[in-house]
DNA sequence: CTGTCATATGACAAGGGTGTCATATTAATC
DNA sequence: GATTAATATGACACCCTTGTCATATGACAG
């Protein structure tokens, strides 16, 4: 028995709202140009405004990025707070331990 | 255009290897109890040796954990450079901004 | 070199996430 | 309040990941 049940599925679900291409995107570009509409983001990524809508819902949901209104559009911004350390350890991660995760597309099990 | 571009696909695969339970599992118990073979590992969690080999296999693929030969058994450690900085950002991120994932079993979108 | 313990690999069915289509909501302007 | 711009929501088919079963590999002992 553990000595401390730590509750696994928090992390679980924070970590698949980081794994998907178009919202791991949404990250770098909002991390690299800051706060942006829908339609820019969907303009500067060449994505559907649907698309790029329902992926900023689950980062939102998970306190990744939080939306302001501006007049009829939305703004939404990272909390840096957490992105770019996350980022940041990642990248050195990558670049230190995992550099075969550049040549794949898929992952080995 | 964007002024730098970024390869997306890594992160996301990186983010993937740690986007399921059991695999967050095998992360905790191993920064919490250093090093253990597979064997243990399944007592310990109560799950199939199929099931842990399956995805640590998907862990080691990605830099997370390390095998070494001890005997017959294989010894799994954790990145500690990455594991135990990364944990420290979510454990702080789910805290503070997203204290909702506790009480969920889905992602909205 | 045979038997056994420890772990890895392959294959496959079931379930869940993904992007897209159609449509709803919200806010501003006239 | 009708219209239009900006964004959100709902539904659904496709695909990929998941765990499990059966089996293979590897290492040590005798």
């Amino acid at each position: 028995m553990p000595s401390r049940t730590v509750s696994i599925k928090p992390y679980a679900l924070f970590f698949q709202a980081l794994a998907n291409q178009t919202r791991m995107q949404l990250l770098h570009l909002l991390s690299e140009k800051g706060g942006m509409s829908v339609s820019e983001i969907c303009s500067e990524l060449g994505l559907e405004q649907t698309h790029v809508s329902h992926n900023l819902k689950c980062l939102t949901f998970c306190g990744l990025v939080t939306p302001s209104r501006e007049g009829k559009s939305r703004i939404y911004s990272i909390n840096e707070q957490t992105v770019l350390p996350l980022l940041k350890v990642v990248d050195n991660h990558l670049r230190n331990y995992a550099s075969n995760l550049f040549t794949c597309d898929v992952l080995e099990r």
